[in-house]
RNA sequence: GCCUUCGUAGCUCAGUGGAUAGAGCAUCCGCCUUCUAAGCGGAUGGCCGCAAGUUCGAACCUUGCCGGAGGCACCA
């Protein structure tokens, strides 16, 4: 890669200064850090290192330090047509436009993998994320850390980790949640079956309120009214898992034994809303590669083996009739309990009992996404997983900011058990559609605050960028469509007069193009999908300028000598690969016409 | 009270210790007879919450304060 020349370069010139007497160099253990300038006229890409030399060298002048330098940076360099020092001291590197040249020919070479490389071929890694309790459906809440997982898990892949995806079912512990969300569907089968329901006052004073059945059993006497559960679920999709109940098993369960129908009901409920998600996820274009049961740590004896491994660890100890965790000498700011005096285990034993296994799967990295509401439990978890001999190092908890929702300008308060859901699929991906809604998600950074209002979001669908960078995608690709159809062919690169390329809609489109490995692999570093949808809106800018700039086919009033069609079809290929990997890599479609 | 986090243009937000702090939307003015106007060009708009410190250099790091959000269970 051509910043590595370069920082190679400047390192040699840096060393071979202090060789000839230049200055005295204390430390030779120095970066050579280069950044792309932010305005152009400060060249192709600026080097501070003069500036931090100054703690090094004893000399005063950073500009002095910095043309000391130069001096000893080849002039007859392949890649480098000038050098200048500038400012308090910056070193700007002017290159000869033969490197953009030579880096569309490896665009075009290495075609879908470029912006690929084999760095953290070490790694092995596991994402979890969303994880949403099966009491409900996914919301557009948890879009965005689906959203970011899923991008982050293709980043990550991009730069040769293992990566697998992984959805946790609460459906253990939680058993109180279960059980009612369970009785809450009982309730609304026998309504859809014809029992009136009596809904209970709420908490915000509201009366208790009469719901007739349905009117399914019209020849039938009144039914006995059942009673809706306090606290009970209170959504429209309870009611379409109660129809899907009816649809496969009728009505049995009317006259059925209570304890069959709550074995039924418990199971059913359980697969329809887990299937329910899935489904939700898929039409978000996201896909796990695992999903995994809480209760199989229960059924397997895994909590149980964790919990005896830790008394044995010397990490566990009795107090009060409970079972603590010594979390307090692993990071943690006190003890917790691992088993109540109820005998039961709590959510930080299964929870360790799921670490140690998802490392025992061979993981070597775990990343998981969470709400910023479960940050104090960031700890905790972490002394369970060092307690267990595992590197708490290994184990990242990425904290997404809150998500916040807004209809028509009004906070939507409540959850699930009020029932104002709004959910991802009906109410935002249906209208608007995955690109959008995925594009929508990846324009912030997680670690900002998010509010969202569904309404707007649909009124603005069609100012979305996303439109903006797919435009500038199947423009691309219509050229490509025309010269084909006028009997123009796409040569490759090497085989067209590059150098031709040489006005500066052109170059800045070459320039951002050679940049996209780059900012894949530091957005994968540092975990910020964000930047690379920026990324793609930047480049689609330039290549607007170019599009409005530079012919490329032959026009009526504009003649185009044939070689630089050619060599502009070369730049136009090039630019629609990094454009459809980029999107790729987003989840987004990259359409040749809209 | 303690912990986390956010505060940048009217709004939504980028900004990797570097040069004159950017984009989209909104508002205003221009540009379609040639490869897609879901586009291009221009204008307006900023004590980067406040204060001190570290640094050659701070929107970015440290500390304090102000304001918002979230968390401090033998719940998950």
């Amino acid at each position: 890669m051509i910043t590595d020349d370069l920082s190679a370069l400047i390192r040699t010139a840096v060393l071979a200064a202090a060789e000839a007497g230049e200055y005295t160099l204390d430390d030779s253990t120095f970066e050579v850090s280069l950044e792309t300038p932010r305005s152009k006229q400060h060249g192709d890409y600026s080097c501070t290192i003069a500036l931090a030399m100054k703690k090094y060298t004893g000399l005063k002048d950073s500009r002095e330090i910095a043309a000391k330098i130069v001096k000893y940076i080849p002039t007859d360099s392949s890649i480098l047509l000038r050098v200048e020092v500038a400012g308090p001291g910056f070193m700007n590197f002017y290159l000869k436009p033969d490197w953009l040249y030579t880096a569309l020919k490896t665009i075009e070479s290495e075609d879908k993998s470029y912006g690929f490389n084999t760095k953290m071929a070490d790694e092995n890694i596991l994402i979890e994320f969303v994880s949403a309790n099966p009491t409900g459906p996914i919301s557009v809440v948890n879009g965005r850390a689906a959203v970011l997982g899923d991008v982050l898990g293709n980043l990550l892949a991009s730069q040769g980790a293992k990566v697998g995806r992984e959805f946790y079912i609460n459906d253990a512990l939680n058993s109180l949640q279960l059980e009612k969300f369970a009785n809450t569907v009982v309730v609304r089968y026998m309504q859809e079956l014809g029992h009136p329901v009596v809904m209970p006052s709420s908490a915000d004073g509201g009366l208790e309120t009469m719901e007739p059945g349905a009117a399914v059993l019209t020849n039938k006497a009144e039914l006995t009214p059942v009673h809706f559960p306090k606290d009970g679920y209170r959504g429209e999709y309870v009611r379409d898992i109660a129809r899907g109940i009816i649809a496969e098993a009728g009505d049995k369960f009317l006259t059925s034994s209570e304890e069959e129908r709550n074995a039924y009901f418990r199971q059913a409920t359980l697969s329809r809303m887990v299937a329910a998600q899935k489904n939700a996820l898929e039409a978000f274009g996201i896909y796990f590669n695992t999903w995994f049961y809480e209760s199989s740590l229960y059924s397997s004896g895994a909590v149980e083996k964790t919990i005896q491994q830790l008394k044995s660890l010397g990490y566990a100890y009795e107090h009060d009739g409970a079972l603590w965790l010594k979390s307090s000498e692993l990071g943690d700011e006190k003890d917790r309990v691992l088993v109540r005096s109820n005998e039961k285990a709590t959510y930080i034993a299964a929870d360790s009992a799921y670490h140690h296994d998802k490392f025992e799967r061979g993981f070597n990295h775990l990343i998981n996404i969470w709400g910023a509401d479960h940050h104090g439990y960031v700890a905790r978890l972490k002394a369970g997983v060092a307690a267990l001999g595992h590197d708490p190092q290994k184990l990242e908890i990425i904290l997404t900011q809150m998500v916040s929702l807004v209809r028509d300008g009004e906070a939507v308060i409540g959850g699930k058990r009020k029932g104002n859901i709004i959910e991802l699929k009906e109410d935002l991906i249906d209208d608007i559609g995955k690109d959008a809604a995925r594009f929508y998600f990846l324009l912030n950074s997680y670690e900002t605050p998010a509010t969202v209002d569904v309404e707007l979001a649909k009124k603005q669908s069609n100012d979305n960028p996303v439109y903006y960078v797919q435009y500038s995608h199947a423009r691309l690709a219509n050229i490509l469509v025309k010269a084909a159809n006028q009997g123009i062919t796409v040569r490759p690169a090497a085989q067209s007069e590059l150098a031709l390329l040489t006005h500066p809609a052109e170059l800045d489109v070459l320039r951002k193009l050679a940049d996209y490995p780059d900012e894949v692999a530091s957005s994968a570093k540092d975990y910020a999908p964000h930047r690379l949808t920026r990324f793609g809106m930047e480049l689609a800018s330039l290549l607007n300028v170019f599009y409005e700039n530079c012919r490329v086919l032959p026009g009526t009033d504009e003649p185009i000598s044939s070689v630089l069609t050619t060599a502009r079809l070369a730049l136009v290929n090039g630019a629609r690969i990094v454009q459809s990997n980029l999107l790729t890599m987003l989840g987004i479609s990259a359409p040749d016409k809209m």
